[in-house]
DNA sequence: ATTCAAACTTACCTTAACGTAAGGGTAGAG
DNA sequence: CTCTACCCTTACGTTAAGGTAAGTTTGAAT
């Protein structure tokens, strides 16, 4: 077992499904629906088969749930990290600078529109309570 | 197709579902889904089949287009639709009262997931902006 | 080492809320 | 009557979950 375990050089706390729905608020069905489209798959898993985070993954899950409510699909959101991962190594990147900038367009259009339904969700509970 | 005209009595502007569409920007099919789920139903068809709304239908549909971004169920938002108009003929009903009152505490809860992920994605946009 | 409860896995099924496509009818102006 | 914009229905598909059941894994406690 000592042969095939990873260097324990590497600190990083290693987390389960578990911690990371807790972390995220998200639920467990939908981060293992996230590893299985290919959103954020495990870094690793257990001899058990257990499913192992890390830290940046846990990070990674927070970007994603920061878009989420801007209704980007699974597949852009996907699309997008991997986006900003090629322009982290490559700043020059122009097709990765005209997706960014793209992304960046429509995220803010979206966030409008989310101010724009709470802007009228305000006006809905108000009405409401004068019923 | 005179006699069989409605009484030119009735001067309420009668709206297709393109007009209705445009003025609340759901889409065509999102409102025909809400007739046939009986959400929100045509007030009446023209001898053609074409359905006809009235600006009460108007306003019903823009509630709904308030709630809709809370995540409230078609189903929620249906009955809330009618505790409310059970409380404006009886405002002392208490089943509807209470009713009313666990909409509000939901839709409130709602309302705040709604602003904190306006927040996430205000951060989220702010952090794009610097890659 | 053993036990055990909590946590996890897979696989199959279901669901809500539409989107799309195909084919056809309506309404009203000219 | 013609024509164009608009509307209809039906049926199938899509997306992003969620539920459930049966079985396995994990790690702390003893």
């Amino acid at each position: 077992m000592d042969e095939s375990t990873p260097a324990p050089a590497e600190a990083a706390p290693r987390m389960h499904i578990g911690d990371i729905a807790e972390a995220t608020g998200l639920s467990q069905r939908t981060i293992r629906h996230y590893d299985e489209v290919g959103l954020l798959p495990a870094t690793t898993r257990s001899e058990g088969g257990f499913r192992i985070y890390t830290p940046a993954d846990l990070a990674r899950m927070l970007v994603i749930r920061s878009m989420k409510p801007l209704g980007f699909t699974l597949e852009e959101m996907g699309s997008l990290l991997d986006t900003v991962d090629t322009l982290a190594g490559d700043p020059q990147n122009a097709p990765a600078r005209a997706l960014l900038a793209d992304y960046l367009q429509r995220a803010t259009e979206k966030r409008n529109k989310l101010a724009l339904n709470l802007e009228r969700a305000d006006k809905f509970i108000e009405d409401l309570r004068g019923r």
